[in-house]
DNA sequence: GACATGCCACTGGCATGCCAGTTGAATGCC
DNA sequence: GGCATTCAACTGGCATGCCAGTGGCATGTC
């Protein structure tokens, strides 16, 4: 077997990819191309491509003759990507429950079933050990395609603020709950079990998370005009 | 307002991907930049930035230090494509019903109901309105990343030769039924049920397409190794 | 001081030249 | 004749130079 070499691409795509979505870009400076080239040490094509493909998964838009520019997500578009993860994480469960339980998804539940147990929840052990839930769901589905299309989103989701908020204890100890459900529907092959209470899990998240975003919630999110 | 200028990029990217959803390039000869860029009277550039965007969309793949080829579905592909459009047809019709019908829905359904009463159906009619439907459909839905995943995956599937099999009379028959039962679910405001009459049909699309694959089924379809 | 104007530094779009790696065919050796 | 070897024609990866369009700042005018 041969080895494919580096690609100058694929890094400058990661780097920046990183740079985008730990905020550590004023979503109101553009992303030059020859700066962003002189700053990783590359030539402007390798970055070039890295934006383009950046820019094809939703992380960055650019304004034709003014430049790329991290994209800043609108209500609407929080609402685009809440309704899209029903559709992938909803399906994922469908699938992880038409072909039963994995070892991955055990090894979640035994770490969630202490926590809810405990008397004071340890509220970044759950969240964390949720999102290996979640991607044990994804591995459990055995589909490229929506697994790809899971990441894109989670990174896109990652550009809004409130996705770092930590959750309150109560909300968190529903969540691992929710969480158990839906394994337990997986592990009966159930389906139309799993994928129902994933969309509820999925609909009081989203819930708890417009609740978070409180005051700060109405319209300027973001540019109102179509892209 | 300012327009912005045409891409050539834009246009390379539309003429190559005709050229490989009407199949006129063999899946066994490279897509070189160099011979597509003189072909089309382009530079390497935005042919280049045209094939990149294809790959992403999966239209094609690259063997590294080879080059880049049209793309071949494994039988594994096919089942993953329709799994996700279970996901996104399913959600479509979901959100489609919570908004109810829409005039673009029931121009459909007015063309849909006489071809069903008809004596003997018009298969080709019948097939037109029918992807009518879905694409009013996802406009009903209202999610333009939805809307976007949906046309990517179509795009997909084109390259899978059974696609432009025509369906039996019979089959023609019960899918413009399967078509406006989804849409009474729709304009009764069910979101339920129109899902889950969307999944029905595209099951029974689905199977229809196996069952015409018939002997040719099996492996081979495409190349074993992962990309 | 306020406003119009023109220039200049910036943006991305694109062509092109060079390089490294792969492949297959032609060639030379046994 | 069969096999190993070399070489030439491909592949994409990447750097870079030039161009057109934009926007903001500095300057000149009233």
């Amino acid at each position: 077997m041969i080895k494919p070499p580096p690609l100058r691409r694929d890094d400058a795509y990661a780097r920046i990819r990183d740079l985008v979505v730990s905020r550590a870009i004023d979503p109101d400076e553009p992303l030059s191309e020859r700066s962003l080239a002189e700053a990783l040490g590359l030539g402007r094509t390798p970055v070039r491509e890295a934006l383009r493909a950046l820019t094809q998964d939703g992380l960055l838009v650019v304004h034709p003759m003014r430049g790329t520019f991290v994209r800043r997500l609108s209500f609407d578009d929080l609402r685009e990507i809440h309704e899209m993860r029903l559709a992938l994480e909803g399906l994922a469960a469908f699938l992880a429950a038409t072909r039963g339980s994995t070892p991955d998804l055990d090894d979640c539940v035994a770490q969630l079933r202490p926590l809810v147990a405990a008397e004071t929840i340890d509220v970044d052990a759950a969240q964390q050990v949720g999102w290996a839930f979640h991607d044990a769901l994804f591995r459990a589905a055995e589909n490229g395609r929506l697994t790809a299309a899971y990441e894109a989103l989670r990174a896109q989701s990652g550009l809004a603020l409130q996705t770092m908020r930590r959750y309150s204890p109560d909300r968190t100890r529903q969540a691992v709950r929710e969480h158990l459900d839906i394994h337990a529907a997986i592990a009966a092959r159930d389906p139309e079990a799993a994928q129902q209470r994933m969309w509820r899990h999925l609909a009081s998240a989203f819930d708890a998370r417009l609740q978070a975003l409180g005051a700060t919630r109405p319209q300027d999110t973001g540019r109102k005009g179509r892209s």
